[in-house]
RNA sequence: GGCGGCGUAGCCAAGUGGUAAGGCAGGGGCCUGCAAAGCCCUGAUGCGCGGGUUCGAAUCCCGCCGCCGCCUCCA
């Protein structure tokens, strides 16, 4: 078995196979930071945080970028609105951003460039672009990519030329050469953040960040290229545009990856819908983990639905697969070494299960499946006596390949001072019980609900646990 | 209008030629003082609709219907 993905510039399912061996170079695009970030970038970063933890899973090495964009019209537009520097708004939505991804459980990205910050390689590429014929200034010192000059320009979104001239909604700028052509760069404006060029004074265009930033970062091809499929176009297209007639090389990427998009009903999240929830307000009601679980319950090429069903439904799926990891039952005998053996082979086999379904294109709702499956047999052998050090094994396979999707399913264990306290409380309560005092013992469970201490009872007697 | 995609049980959602995963909710049972948790059983004779190809189709082809995304900033 090898690990299969799909390459939305191709259509298909391709086998993976990065051009340096074990070496897995891939970008994602990241976030504008112009506002409070909702879960539809969430969304985005959880999916690439999941690809990546299966790629190191699976022995490679990978370089993982993702951008800031910190220059751009609606930052400026915003910090106008409210009176600040846009440099100052945009570091103060990046340190969210970097909040955001920290309570999200995200490993970090390698390199997290900034347009701001990444001016001379822009520079550099528009300049090789004009120079070699795909890119022409304007007398006001605009520069736009000459589209006619990328004979493939379209491979990667499915259209031609032709369609695009004749799908515009808006009258395109006569200036322009071509209808199609788009900016590189814009030339400076009173009040706007401008650097100095070759070809005058200015701020970068939209598409020509991501297409330096992996000149730098990466270099001139990647393995892999992320962002969301409301990016295919014009962005991911006019990047591939930009980066190979720079560098003369393709493909720029080997795999597009694109994840769909979060659905508000039957419409995307979006902040121009007004349909968002914003990453702040979710993590005030719900754990991180219950928002990945909500992403990897359905594939990521498709569009996720968020309600308070299914917030609520992965809610209750997350808490299953913890259930596997409760400890044994008090006083448990033992299970027969055939039954224990049994159950260490179902842990292999769900091992294999898993794997099986990430490698075929990070299919997340079959490998879950695996994993309830694992579930259902743990507890199987728990209610059938076995020890901890029995459900061991099983439960460390469980623990990994949740970790592998970056869930936690670690019970939370508490300050091990607390322990003798609620035993203490536990001893207690099974005298009340044995004396049938119920209203009392059903008071000791209730206000230890009520501080996060779960009791449960057994036959052999009560387990507990936080949460 | 153009391009891309989707439509599977009450809900979410895998499956892309070999006879419908999984989760949630629901019902029945076991266990239990109760509760919780868990275990067992249970749900689509059918995968938007209508044709066609095939020994065989949710999966391929044709035609409809409905919905979404992109074509303007967007993860």
């Amino acid at each position: 078995m090898a690990l299969q993905v799909y390459n939305t510039l191709t259509r298909k399912k391709e086998l993976f196979e990065p051009r340096e061996p074990g070496i897995v170079r891939m970008y994602v695009c990241g976030p504008t930071v112009y506002d409070k970030a909702h879960l539809g970038h969430a969304m985005s970063v959880v999916v690439y945080d999941v690809i990546r933890r299966y790629l190191e899973y699976r022995g490679y090495t990978v370089r993982h970028v993702m951008n800031y964009t910190d220059v751009d019209d609606k930052i400026i537009r915003r910090a106008r609105e409210l009176g600040v520097s846009p440099m100052d708004l945009a570091e103060h939505y990046i340190q969210e951003f970097e909040r955001h991804m920290r309570e999200l459980g995200l490993m970090q990205p390698h390199v997290k460039p900034r347009v701001s910050q990444e001016i001379p390689w822009i520079i550099r590429v528009v300049e090789g672009l004009i120079e070699k014929g795909h890119a022409y200034v304007l007398e006001n010192g605009d520069v736009y990519f000459h589209v006619p000059s990328k004979p493939d320009y379209g491979k990667l979104s499915g259209r031609s030329l032709d369609e695009l001239v004749e799908g515009y909604r808006i009258e395109p700028d006569p200036r322009k050469k071509h209808p199609a052509d788009f900016a590189l760069w814009k030339a400076a404006k009173p009040g706007e953040p401008s650097w100095d060029a070759p070809w005058g004074p200015g701020r970068p265009g939209w598409h020509i960040e991501c297409s330096a930033m992996n000149l730098h970062h990466l270099g001139e091809q990647l393995d892999i290229h992320g962002g969301g499929q409301d990016l295919i176009f014009p962005h991911h297209e006019n990047e591939i545009a930009q980066s190979e007639s720079y560098t003369g090389r393709a493909p720029f990427v080997r795999y597009w990856l694109h994840n769909g998009l979060l659905m508000v009903g039957e419409s995307k999240m979006a902040k121009s819908e007004k349909n968002f929830v914003t990453i702040d307000d979710f993590l005030k009601e719900h754990e991180a983990d219950v928002f990945r679980m909500m992403v990897l319950q359905s594939h990521y090429r498709r569009p996720l639905a968020f309600s308070d069903a299914t917030v609520q439904q992965a809610e209750a799926a997350l808490a299953r697969l913890r259930g596997g990891m409760k400890p044994a039952n008090p006083q448990a005998p033992g299970l027969d070494a055939g039954p224990a053996a049994e159950l260490q082979h179902q842990a292999q086999e769900a091992r294999q299960a898993f794997i099986a379904a990430m490698d075929d294109d990070f299919n997340t709702p079959e490998a879950l499946a695996a994993l309830f499956t694992l579930v259902r047999h743990i507890n199987k052998a728990r209610e059938a006596g076995a020890t901890d050090a029995q459900l061991q094994p099983a439960q460390e396979v469980l623990l990994e390949l949740g970790g592998v999707l970056g869930l936690d399913l670690l019970p939370k264990t508490g300050a091990v001072d607390v322990q003798p306290f609620i035993q203490l409380l536990l001893e207690v309560r099974e005298e009340l019980r044995k004396q049938r005092l119920w209203p009392l013992a059903d008071r000791i469970r209730d206000r230890l609900a009520e501080l996060g201490v779960r009791v449960e009872d057994t036959p052999a007697g009560p387990r507990w646990y936080l949460g």
